[in-house]
RNA sequence: UUCUUACUACCC
């Protein structure tokens, strides 16, 4: 059993959910199989951004009425973020009670995930309550909290409790700046961004791949040139191309150089990242941040030579609503309305959902 | 052997 769960568990980290799924279901067949099981083909389903299917099988799971396959602490921490990307809060709500019936509250995960699960929702006032209940908190806590302030529109809140992380001596991580940093970033408040990026420096916390995402998105923002390029250097020095390094986290580092030249309208380092990328690397983002980069900032005729570009060398990659947009303000400022006319066919076409 | 928190692209 323990040999055939780590083979369901490595084919879902491999993103062979089809595999994993196969060896499961052989082990239901043959009957050898635990909680374990269930535990890991569940959390093959959600690293595969299939939170549906993950919730299916639960369910499954707990239908079956076997005494030994009750939810345990992990069942519960898989299920609840399944349930906040599915925007299903009321499922949610039902696990928050089941978890408080079988004991498992207690467990600072469980009530990390519920913390999480009310604060994707916006339901601060829900969040904190479980928070303050909470026995025993740790820092995925406070960053969850944190998380859910600023991203309901409560960014006083998110920066006071921040404070409050420091005032009571938590050991800040990664994720508690990165967090506060993308807050600030997605406000366009890029200056405050970089503070709080030269503080964390200061206190010697390695920054990641996602720190620079929103450092860069931050400078990008302001059109701070001059902290772009050290975050540049940075990059090249500890992210780009290291062994360590993921190489879907390298592209997206690489999209946010892209964004942050174009909007500081230094187009020929903007131009020269992108090529930078093989052909077959380039994703939506990539391809959406140079066009959009043109549109508003620079040339316009660039913008919709590169959507042409985008459509003819890549049959497999389709614009989204963001290119598409992109790209349409390109014909607006350059009165291009016969290719405006394209566009609009294209949409149609294509079966755009226009929601 | 399984689990929780941060992240890049349009306009406003």
């Amino acid at each position: 059993v323990f040999v055939c769960n780590a083979v369901v568990s490595m084919y879902g980290r491999c993103g062979e959910l089809g595999s994993a799924r196969q060896v499961f279901e052989e082990m239901c067949q043959s009957g050898v199989f635990d909680l374990v099981s269930w535990n890991s083909i569940v959390a093959a389903y959600l690293q595969n951004a299939d939170s549906k299917g993950a919730l299916l099988l639960f369910d499954r799971m707990t239908r079956m009425g076997d005494v030994e396959i009750r939810p345990d602490a992990v069942s519960i921490v898989n299920v609840l973020p399944a349930c906040a990307s599915l925007g299903l809060w009321l499922h949610g709500k039902q696990v928050h009670g089941f978890a408080i019936r079988s004991g498992l509250f207690e467990d600072v995960f469980v009530g990390n995930s519920l913390v999480d699960l009310y604060a994707k929702g916006g339901m601060m006032n829900e969040a904190n309550k479980v928070f303050e209940r909470m026995q025993e908190k740790d820092v995925v806590s406070w960053n969850a909290m944190v998380t859910g302030y600023a991203q309901s529109g409560q960014f006083d809140y998110a920066l006071s409790l921040f404070e409050k992380m420091r005032e009571d001596d938590i050991e800040l991580d990664v994720v508690s700046w990165s967090a506060v940093i993308a807050s600030y970033a997605q406000k366009g408040l890029g200056c405050e961004a970089l503070d709080i990026f030269r503080e964390m420096l200061l206190c010697g916390v390695k920054p990641n791949e996602v720190t620079l995402l929103s450092v860069l998105s931050g400078c990008a923002s302001v059109g701070a040139l001059l902290q772009g390029k050290e975050t540049h250097c940075f990059a090249i020095k500890c992210i780009l191309r290291t062994i360590q390094s993921d190489p879907g986290f390298e592209v997206s580092v690489i999209n946010s150089l892209v964004d942050m030249y174009a909007k500081c309208k230094s187009f020929d380092q903007a131009r020269a990242l992108f090529q930078l990328l093989a052909p077959e690397e380039r994703d939506v983002v990539s391809w959406t941040t140079l066009i959009g980069g043109y549109a508003q900032h620079g040339d316009a005729n660039d913008a919709l030579d590169l959507f042409a570009r985008m459509i003819k060398e890549n049959e497999f990659l389709k614009p989204n609503a963001f290119t598409i947009s992109c790209a349409l303000m390109a014909c607006a400022r350059s009165n291009a309305l016969s290719f405006g006319r394209q566009i609009h066919a294209y949409i149609i076409r294509n079966h755009y959902d226009l929601t």
